[in-house]
DNA sequence: TTTACCCTCATACTTTAGGGTGATTTTGTT
DNA sequence: AACAAAATCACCCTAAAGTATGAGGGTAAA
């Protein structure tokens, strides 16, 4: 168990163990340098290069750099010259109206009830009650079924 | 070849650059702790310190990009008579994992948590953390956000 | 052997979503 | 003008999602 710990955390516990040795050769360093005033600079000078030293070395440590920038060629399955014209029918069966239709639209590109109130200049209240109103037409019970629904039903691109 | 240097060591470099300021900060602060001679541990115990939490928080700061997808969008003609593939070349590029897949497939699907948990056998919390790393890949912040930008992506039908 | 990653799980907490109830205002139709 | 539907808004409450932190086991690659 605790050599467990001592595997998990090694860089911690090789940390702690460098800065006890660290401030022994500090406090050692310290008596010698007292006694010279013009030293006072290279004192300092010496242990603030250790830290960084050490600073730097358990940064590295700690934080691998990950590869993080993806370029990524998309390929969208739709053909460019007819544009996407939702199912009027279902929207007529299911008596979804064009504000529902709006917020069910920005829903779908995956914003939040406060940013699509913000985008359509209502309060969140009116969100949330569009929001129940779509799931009762479409009989669904979270917006991510919603969303599947009326892909399905080609309400939405 | 220096501007690879650069490029491969850029927490060293600016970390360096941070240190030329804080040892010039240094020799100013010197000569107003000189005068005092108990101020000196503690003004010592203060460079090691600070000297040690700029290297870490430095490093920890510049090593960790966030992850950063950049979609460039290529419109095809997909015959819907072709059975759905995912783009293997996204998914092996943003690290997604075949775990990590079928969840954010029954994500898109409409289920819940406590539900995708359920069919996979496994616990809430598990699923939860599965959600925690397919955000973080496809750098989102929601179930919604992923399954759009999955499905522009390729990764899910 | 060590390291990195995946998978699994837990706990505590915060944020967001969604249900229920009720109300008012606006708009369109007859 | 009357009426119905749509749109808007509020409040209270619960459920679900999402974050942060931590842990452990297994596997493959260095």
């Amino acid at each position: 168990m605790i050599f467990q710990g001592f595997r998990k955390n090694k860089t911690i516990w090789l940390y702690g163990v460098s800065l006890a040795i660290l401030l022994f050769l500090l406090k050692w360093l310290e008596l010698r340098f007292v006694i010279y005033d013009h030293a006072f600079e290279i004192y300092a000078g010496a242990i603030a290069v250790l830290f960084t030293s050490l600073g730097i070395w358990l940064a590295i440590k700690l934080t691998r750099p990950k590869v993080k920038t993806v370029i990524i060629e998309k390929e969208i399955y739709r053909d460019p010259s007819i544009p996407f014209v939702p199912n009027g029918k279902a929207l007529d069966q299911l008596g979804m109206s064009k504000r529902e239709l709006e917020v069910l639209k920005l829903m779908a590109e995956g914003h939040t009830n406060q940013g699509i109130a913000e985008a359509l200049f209502v309060s969140l209240n009116t969100i949330k009650t569009h929001g129940s109103r779509i799931f009762e037409k479409l009989d669904v019970k979270s917006r991510t079924q919603a969303i599947d629904k009326a892909k399905k039903l080609g309400l939405i691109a």
